[in-house]
This record gives C-alpha cells, sequence and structure tokens, in this order.
DNA sequence: GCTTGACCTAAACTTAGCTTGAGGTTGCAT
DNA sequence: ATGCAACCTCAAGCTAAGTTTAGGTCAAGC
C-alpha cells in the first residue's frame, strides 16, 4: 500500500506546481500540510486534488484570494468527498458563467462601435464605468475601483 | 473653434484616466505627446480617442504591451480615421473572440468533472496545458509560459 | 510682483503571484 | 558514517499597472 502521506517534491511532480509555489499557496492558506518530525511538509494524497483545482480556478480567471474562499468550504482535516468537490465546482460554474456573460456584452458592445467608428466617451456604450469585467489581480485599480 | 491641442489635465477629464496613469501610458509607449515651450505635454484630440481605446481593450482583458501593438498600426503624425479604427477594433475582435471561446471550452470541461467529480490530474481534460487562457499580465509565469 | 493651481521629473511604494538566492538541516542509500 | 539530494527559512527580486511623494517649474489672475 502507498504511505499515506507525500512530499513536497512528490507533490510537486504530481501536480506540475513548482516547490517554491506550493510553498507560497501555503502562505496564502491554501494548503495547510503537517510537519515530520524534521520539519519537513508531508501532504495528504488529497492535497493533489486540492493543488488541482487551484490550477483549474485560475485558468478559470480566479484570484488565489476568491479561491481560498472556496477551498475553505471543504472539510477541515478529512478527506473532501466525491460530493464535496461538486459542491464548490457548480459555485465556482457560476462564477465563470458571469464573466463569460460580460465579456460577450463588452465583445457585443465592440460589434456596434465597429460599426459607427465612434469609440467617443459620450456615445459609447463601452464606456459604462460600472460595466466591469470580473478581472481580478493586478490592473487598473484606480481605474476599476 | 477649438484649440489644436489640449493639456494633460483635460485630457485626464476628458477620458477619466488619472494624470499619472497617462503619464504611465507614455512611458509604455502608447502616447506620444508634444512638447509646449515651457516643456508641458500637449496631445492631439485624438489622443482622447486613443486613450479610449486603450480603456476598452483593457475591459477585454488585454495587457498594455499588447494594446500597444494594436496602437501601433495607427498612422504616425495624423489623425486617424474612421476606416483605420474600424480596422484595428476588428483584429481586436478576434483576439476576444478567441479568448471567449477559451473560456467556453473549460467551462465545459469543468461540468464534465461535476459530473465524474474526478479532478484528477491523470484522467481531466482540464489539465491540458497547452489550453491555456489568454490571460495575460501577472499570474501563474512558471506554470502558464 | 506674487500667489496659486496645473504641470514637470525621478524615485519609491503597492498588489498578485511567484522565483531566486543564501545559508542551514534531513533523510536515505551506500 | 558519509555523502548528497531534497528539504527548511527568510529575504530580496521580478512583472504589471499604476499611485504616491518630494522637490521644483510654469502660467494666469489679482
Amino acid at each position: 500500500m502507498q504511505a499515506q502521506f507525500i512530499s513536497i517534491g512528490q507533490l510537486a511532480k504530481r501536480t506540475g506546481v513548482a516547490v517554491s509555489a506550493l510553498r507560497f499557496y501555503e502562505e496564502k492558506g491554501l494548503l495547510n500540510p503537517l510537519r515530520s518530525g524534521g520539519n519537513q511538509r508531508r501532504y495528504l494524497r488529497s492535497d493533489i486534488r486540492r493543488v488541482s483545482f487551484v490550477l483549474i480556478a485560475q485558468k478559470l480567471g480566479l484570484g488565489l484570494a476568491e479561491i481560498e474562499e472556496h477551498l475553505a468550504q471543504l472539510p477541515e482535516g478529512r478527506n473532501p468527498t466525491l460530493t464535496d468537490w461538486q459542491k464548490i465546482s457548480r459555485a465556482m460554474r457560476e462564477q465563470i458563467d458571469a464573466r463569460i456573460t460580460l465579456l460577450n456584452r463588452t465583445r457585443n458592445q465592440l460589434d456596434q462601435c465597429i460599426g459607427c467608428g465612434c469609440l467617443s466617451l459620450t456615445k459609447c456604450q463601452l464606456y459604462n464605468k460600472d460595466d466591469k469585467l470580473g478581472l481580478k489581480g493586478p490592473g487598473p485599480r484606480a481605474v476599476l475601483d
């Protein structure tokens, strides 16, 4: 039978995420490994799935802070069940749906602007400030906030 | 008749972009104002449109470097015509279309994963590395590149 | 002629998501 | 028991897209 815990190097190999990134995720609260006698990190096998989830969520445009909120819904300590994962995936689906909708809307407005060639702050719908895309992370914060 | 040139403060007011950001855009090559006798920036009225374009492109998720490439296609010196703007808008539309397509694909794959609850690196389609989203800017560079 | 607001440069600070480096420890195989 | 890879911490550095601060100049009204 396989060992119950895996090292950081093994987790890195299984997920394709750099060791330094895994430590960084821990700092951000996304992972909570145990420690060996010699102070080395010991991960649960289910943490592979946890990291995988992070990768997917990032692909969908979520920031680590948002991802952490999702992960926080998983049971502390015990291995998450299939149902646990399905619940959290569904919640995420809604976020990504909203994001796609906004992107589509913006694109359609661009289409209109191509027609009129306006690009004018006073006329063009594109400049509606409240209609911000859910682009998190670095960006024109002063403009979007 | 209106003055031919506008100051940085006026450009800021017209576009809603902070003065500091306008200077920053210039550093990045997005704007090339002339200078007054007293070394103050003097913008063309058409620069309002130029900045507007930057705002839209950012909404669509493009980074400043990408935006600069688009803007570089505009005629140097003379005021861009409606046709100029339409050409560049159309090019951008393609980028955004591609982005939406990828987002949709990723979401559909997430749907499958909700069904199977797998989230497994070995089985799940979601982990196809080449299928990266066009999320530019800061992010997991080592993973995406 | 003087004050005030808009403008100038240069450099430092911010957040997100990491990587890199320095210097030290652990754990496994020979 | 020794050697070496893998691990540890802490600090500094990187990019994007700006903002903030400090110290100085310009232009206009009174």
